[in-house]
DNA sequence: CTTGAAATGTGACAACTTGTCAGCTATGAT
DNA sequence: ATCATAGCTGACAAGTTGTCACATTTCAAG
């Protein structure tokens, strides 16, 4: 987190130090990233810096939250539109995502792409982390419908929310990094209706012996 | 991956960097560790360092594969026991990794459990990179038996264990982070029923018995 | 205004870090 | 005995980070 000192700061400077954040963040992996590089272009001192945030990794983390904010959010508009459809929510912004893809530049999704991409080597999931059940519940549970879900438990609404978005989430930047691979959306969407079917055997077709044929692969 | 000048040396010397490499490795986290620390402790001059590894990444990769490559064969194992039964074989990982948490000086396990936990901040999830659904279903599809999945296309298995690890993963360190909290045990048991009978409203007159085949305790 | 204490800004600095390279030594084939 | 090849080495340049003594601004009270 930054310092108060640095919430206070006139918001002109406080965007230019987290636009050439953005930009060595977006070019070199975390830990290659330079604060000095990033002061120098910025124009503040080094002293400086350090009265804003703890080190890289606070500010790397400062960054990345609000990206991550953009993207519940968008996941929130999508859910709106498709009724509370977790499911299509999903590969609606899988979609969205991919079409950003190719055109970078325009505005905070690109930035964020640009950074989940450079950083996909030893930081790939740092995204993940922030994917706390608690957390979605509280954040996207008033837009999805349960109705569309087979909900025994209360607390069946957060564990599902939580295993589709710990699934979905990686898949989307694979399918960043693929560059709009169509495989990779139909495997997203593939596994989005085995999870909506259940994976396990239904008694209609249930075999008893295990022995037969299962090491023939 | 360590060049064929490092995996030529004696196994007694390779061991010794490697293991003072854990030791580092399971004190700071990966940006903090320090590659003087590990040589100066395992007795071997920097520029030999530079010969074996690439840089820090190269060891800490080669470090971790090889602790997941345990894990795997752990899954393996408990799968032969469940008689294949993948759901089962995720708890049985899950309890005995728990187990392990509370005699963490017991070999190699424990030295991986360090590691992850000491590495839970930034990099906690460079475990998740490795799991690939190519490489999971070479590793375990023979051991899984799919007569007790749904399986409609060949896709299928590759799918269902591909999101039933990354589900199962994070869930497992979050156990350990937890120490042996009932809770996270729950939720994992409670994700894998879910799975196995989906997420997906049924319509009325199709729900069945569900808790058949699979003894959870 | 003046004063002075608190907040903020600053850059030189010490203590690291990393990867390289010119030259060393061992090995083993001829 | 020779020599090429592979492996070993540590001093080094170029970089990194976080700190701290000091400078500057801010602003309320006298």
């Amino acid at each position: 987190m930054p310092s108060s000192t640095f919430l206070n700061l006139p918001a002109e400077k406080q965007e230019k130090l987290l636009e050439a954040a953005t930009r060595e963040f977006s070019h070199r992996p975390f830990n290659e990233a330079s604060i000095n590089q990033i002061i120098k272009e910025a124009g503040i001192p080094r002293g400086s810096f350090y009265m804003y945030f703890q080190d890289k990794e606070d500010l790397f983390r400062y960054l990345l939250k609000g990206y991550v904010d953009q993207l519940f959010m968008l996941l929130e508009e999508f859910l709106l539109r498709a009724q509370g459809d977790i499911f299509q929510a999903l590969l609606d912004l899988y979609d969205f995502v991919q079409a950003k893809t190719d055109q970078l530049d325009l505005g905070e999704i690109g930035a964020m792409i640009s950074i989940i991409r450079c950083n996909s080597g030893m930081q790939k999931n740092s995204l993940l982390e922030m994917l706390d059940p608690e957390v979605i519940l509280r954040r996207l549970g008033d837009a999805v419908n349960p109705d569309l879900l087979d909900l025994r438990q209360d607390r069946d609404l957060g564990d599902v929310l939580g295993a589709l978005l710990v699934v979905a989430a990686p898949m989307i930047y694979t399918g960043l990094q693929a560059g709009g691979d169509p495989a990779t959306r139909d495997r997203l969407k593939n596994i989005l209706d085995i999870f909506k079917r259940g994976m396990g055997k239904k008694p209609a077709a249930q075999i008893e012996n295990k022995e037969t044929t299962y090491h023939g692969n």
